[in-house]
DNA sequence: GTCTATATTGTGATAGAC
DNA sequence: GTCTATCACAATATAGAC
């Protein structure tokens, strides 16, 4: 028996999620999450209970991209500089598939700090040991001038804040020229990674 | 006369700007001002007209306060060093006092994003001389593998989205220690002025 | 499981007394 | 100017037929 149509299930999390990460929690609509889906909103409170419900799964969801890709990327045998610009790659790629994505995030652990560290668990990550690892790597590089943490927390800010911050950038950088924005947003996988290696080689 | 107690109105804007940068537009509640301004509901519509006007003079004024800063200190005579280190300081110290600042900007530029380029020229603001003066620099310094463009975004990212993203930071990167959260902050200022500058001298 | 119709609640906004 | 009481509407949630 071959399934032909996506489950109702299935079709109203992919709309809750389009719906939830474009509009946040408090402007999204279960109205336009039916409509998304092609359904009703009745049929929603038959399959998750409550909004609350159905945006629990979504953001678990959501955050729960960013943790893999980093500890992978950072535990292979890969020299630093193929650690990094894989890194840098497929977070700005990910960004690009999904511009609204850091706003949604940025936006929602700040409604629930607390469902973060939850997440963090449930996902295995181990941020202790992904500090550990960069430590070491930075020691054999004998760069003293920078933390394991200041160097992530630059190495986040630089890839994701562009994405958050679009509408300045392109607003006021760009005078609304989208077609600018996106061939910055493109350049930015080797500036960000040339930037990195040149502060971190200096000295 | 003397005035003992605040007007009305400023007690009004002050209760609204507290509550709508916690909050949001959305999640902002119009009982919830009325309460923190010590008055109720019916007086809030007296002076404004509704919660939309109430709120456009507030985004204003939280957006208005990034941008005369780094304005100002980019077209000053001091050496590009004490510029960098100035525009840091005053930005990390403005987050310091106002932590929710950086998430409520990004979040409402997104629910309206022609808000921005009104603003930016109401403010005076010019980007193109800001952009000019910054390629002179470089060009002095004989730096040629960044753009003026990435060197303000990568600037503004790092000094902006640690707290955007203060509880993943917090949560994650310190188990939930808001003291090392708060030193970790402190750092930022010295840490992201090397971080930058390392980068410039390199090659 | 899926629908229409309706209940319930929350919230921005207004009327009118003082 | 400030209040209480109420409206009007939007949005979540439920009842009940099919």
């Amino acid at each position: 028996m071959v399934q032909l149509e996506k489950s109702t299930e299935l079709k109203i999390l992919e709309a809750a999620k389009q719906e939830f990460i474009e509009r946040g929690f408090d402007g999204a609509r279960m109205q336009k999450i039916a409509e998304r889906a092609g359904i009703n909103k009745a049929l929603l409170h038959y399959y998750f209970r409550s909004k609350e419900n159905l945006f629990k799964g979504i953001f678990r969801e959501a955050f729960g991209e960013f943790i893999p890709k980093i500890m992978a990327t950072f535990q292979s045998n890969l020299p630093f500089e193929e650690k990094l610009k894989s890194a840098i790659n497929s977070y700005i790629d990910l960004f690009i598939k999904n511009p609204h994505l850091p706003v949604f995030v940025i936006n929602e652990m700040h409604r629930n700090p607390s469902l973060i560290p939850e997440i963090i668990l449930s996902e295995g990550a181990k941020p202790e040991i992904l500090l550990h690892a960069l430590a070491e790597e930075l020691k054999q590089m004998k760069v003293k001038h920078i933390t394991p943490v200041h160097l992530i927390v630059n190495i986040l800010s630089m890839c994701i804040f562009p994405f958050a911050a679009s509408p300045i950038i392109t607003g006021v950088l760009f005078m609304n020229d989208k077609i600018a924005y996106q061939q910055f947003i493109q350049e930015r996988k080797q500036v960000v990674f040339d930037f990195i290696m040149n502060s971190l080689k200096s000295k």
